[in-house]
DNA sequence: AACACGGCCAACCGCCTGAAT
DNA sequence: CATTCAGGCGGTTGGCCGTGT
């Protein structure tokens, strides 16, 4: 036997409400209350199924509604809380007073995931996305290899295996893909992070990415005890870049989030963050610990003291960006900053107008 | 100015759960 | 125990509106 309908639908408006409408609702709540939302409409003289009724009163009319742009915390709130428990959009609108289930879930639907997206974190599992596995700048090294792989503090220890998987995988994609351009190392560094992303960016079924990670436990570290801050003498590596070979978004990142002037920190940071997701896809062969369990909660509960840290000066062996002292502090901070970036970013492009 | 397009969000739809009978 | 039904929830849609061409 199925499900019987809530109301008569026979002649019940549908749509968009009016003003009218909501006063009489909001009129009859206020002298009756919301019992019974079967009889209420009929009631309140309202065309309108009880369903309808009650979703108006919860998502619009209530009125402790809050509106407006969500803050800063509130998103982190919605991310930390969806990260334990998933779209269950009802129970993480309990910790937000003020916000409904639907705002929270269109918000997330239309800001926060996208910018975790961005991020090149999965907005589902919180993780790395695996199905954005740079192997083509592993296989190249170009990363590693690089001046700014010692400011990450990596010392690459790639399994010979995973390489030989990866390169068989590069090389069906390359012959699928006529776009393919593969990065050969000697490319600008300094050029548009995504541009160069995208031209040599393999994108690996997640079935594939899957398999080589369970079959190849040990690629590079992700809180790997082999890994070391980088040294003072290892910055002079670094030339400093012209101009217009900047990341074409790098002039806003330096005065929002970093807080100092010296380009070469700034871009350091930034450069970082470019490819923190990357980095961050990676197993740490010592604590097995596995791209899925990659603890967004964790990274972010550490945003209120890393988005606002100045970056160091690269004046000691020991010393991370940003000034934090761990491994993990540094990491977190990467994440924080990242963001705290894009969020600043979504405030600066987005039309909203604050109530 | 007109049109196309895409983002946003209020509202709807259908399913689930639990209480009442 | 089976059935009915109200309320709740999450996914989806359609229309409005701003922006670009």
């Amino acid at each position: 036997m199925g499900r019987s309908p809530c109301c008569e639908k026979n002649g019940l408006k549908k749509g968009p409400w009016t003003a009218e409408e909501d006063q009489k609702l909001v009129d009859y709540i206020q002298k009756n209350g919301y019992g019974n939302w079967r009889t209420l409409p009929k009631n309140a003289g309202l065309q309108r199924c009880g369903k309808s009724c009650r979703l108006r009163w919860t998502n619009y009319l209530r009125p402790d509604i809050k509106r407006g742009r969500f803050s800063f915390e509130e998103e982190e709130t919605i991310i930390q809380l969806h990260s334990v428990l998933g779209n269950k959009w009802s129970t993480i609108a309990t910790r937000l007073p003020g916000r409904t289930d639907n705002e929270i879930k269109n918000y997330w639907n239309t800001h926060i995931r996208k910018r975790l997206l961005r991020m090149g974190i999965d907005p589902v599992t919180h993780s790395p996305r695996l199905d954005l596995l740079d192997i083509s700048t592993i296989l190249s090294s170009s990363f590693y290899n690089s001046p700014h792989a010692n400011m990450f503090g990596v010392q690459p220890s790639v399994n010979p295996e995973l390489l030989r998987l990866a390169a068989s995988l590069l090389s069906s994609q390359q012959n699928q893909n006529p776009n393919f351009v593969h990065h050969n190392g000697q490319g600008n560094q300094f050029g548009n992070p995504h541009q160069v992303q995208e031209n040599h960016l393999v994108q690996l079924q997640n079935q594939d990415c899957q398999t080589l990670i369970q079959e190849n436990p040990s690629c590079a570290p992700l809180n790997n005890p082999n890994c070391v801050p980088f040294a003072s003498d290892q910055s002079a590596q670094l030339m400093e870049p012209n101009v217009d070979q900047l990341p074409s978004n790098f002039s806003s990142f330096d005065q929002q989030t970093c807080h100092v002037n010296d380009w070469q920190n700034n871009l350091d940071n930034f450069l970082a963050m470019e490819n923190y997701g990357y980095e961050q896809s990676i197993i740490d062969p010592q604590s097995n610990i596995t791209s899925s369990d990659f603890d967004f909660t964790s990274h972010l509960s550490n945003l209120s003291t890393s988005s606002s840290s100045p970056a160091s000066l690269h004046s000691n062996s020991t010393s991370y960006i940003n000034g934090s002292s761990t491994e993990d502090e540094r990491e977190s901070s990467y994440c924080g900053n990242l963001f705290k970036y894009e969020y600043d970013q979504d405030i600066l492009d987005s039309n909203y107008v604050f109530m």
